[in-house]
DNA sequence: GAAAAAACTTGAACAGCCTCATTTTTGTAG
DNA sequence: CTACAAAAATGAGGCTGTTCAAGTTTTTTC
């Protein structure tokens, strides 16, 4: 079933992809141009766009490959959370941004969330908001947990507070690829402090 | 002391920048290639260069206009808000919302946000982060009047939580530019769900 | 008022993303 | 094995944002 056509097919795809990574990573996304791109995989620019529809997909694949994994982590953390409100939005939280920067660069987070901002209709964009949307639910799927568990209040929503957490992981997020110089020690404790009042609001009132 | 050269200066910037508001809401930021913007204000294409870095501080700069005029409009609720806290507040957002797209279309707001995304550290990027902070600002006064005012509870600090605030409206406002089907009413409801509970949270317990 | 200097304008040339007519490779039928 | 069809690869060329050396206009100097 599997021909000769298709072995190729695959093989080219994972070859653009791999020297996409490499390059993106080492060189810096503006700087690599389609030419380089090319040569390191082996094929002519042409090729390359028989695979992707622009630069930019490229490099939303390889964003997608980055959080499909960090989803998959956060999935323990949802099912068996750490004891208390704070502690448990925050260890998910923190595994997101620690694994941020794995394959990712700063520059490279900051195109592909201009990508998915410009050009929203695109596949590539709509791409980049489903796997927002991922992990939005893996948040409001969290809070409901904790819910459930008699952490959160009972009359609380866990939908509008799950987005309302989401939108200020997110925002912090943004403002940490924008600003270079940023360390993840201080994004951590600037959303933490950013959780906390809100986590006591939230909590089981005894205290 | 105003000589000719000035007086010569401002008018091909002005022209410049009145051509662009035009022609980028008529036509699309994108579909305005820098000729035509060049061919409208009766200048060269080399002139726009030395007006503006790049085609995006174009717009940038018409961007600003509007935040500016806003931000200036904000300033009457801030200092005298209605009453009751999430009137207050909703009152503010729809203030932003309802005159964001008096002279700009969302292609352009897409295009405004992803530069300042991308490209932080140039003067563009910086230029939109500080009418970011302008907004920012706002809604944090606003929480502190609404306190001294004896509406919401003496123990919130207005800055995290007007952060927390701003966060969320600059989300669903994203939200709102990046899908072209959305209406305005649409957004009020969607912030207005969301802010709902926050207001009961925040607010001076008796209702 | 002429000459020199400074400031500004200009558009041709350049760079990089992307397209598409052509060529090459792979699969299939006789 | 040959001929034909389908699929894919190719890279020269188009398009548009940006730069910069040369030219033009305004200001300053004497």
């Amino acid at each position: 079933m599997t021909g000769l056509r298709d072995r190729q097919k695959a093989d080219r795809e994972r070859r653009i992809l791999h020297a996409a990574v490499t390059l993106f990573r080492d060189r810096g996304y503006r700087a690599v141009r389609l030419e380089d791109l090319a040569d390191r995989a082996d094929v002519s620019v042409g090729t390359v766009y028989n695979y992707y529809h622009a630069k930019g997909d490229i490099l939303i694949a390889t964003v997608a490959l980055e959080v499909e994994e960090v989803v998959a982590m956060g999935q323990g953390i949802v099912e068996d959370p750490p004891r208390g409100v704070e502690a448990a939005i925050l260890a998910l939280i923190h595994q997101y941004y620690d694994h941020s920067l794995k394959y990712l660069s700063k520059e490279m987070w900051r195109t592909a969330m201009a990508i998915s901002i410009e050009a929203p209709d695109t596949p590539n964009g709509r791409r980049y908001a489903d796997l927002d949307d991922k992990l939005r639910g893996q948040v409001i799927a969290l809070i409901a947990r904790l819910r459930d568990r008699g952490e959160v209040r009972p009359r609380i929503d866990p939908v509008p507070l799950g987005e309302l957490i989401f939108n200020n992981l997110n925002m912090a997020f943004i403002e940490f690829v924008k600003n270079d110089a940023m360390t993840l020690e201080e994004l951590r404790r600037s959303i933490a402090a950013q959780m906390r009042p809100l986590a006591r609001m939230i909590a089981m009132e005894d205290a």
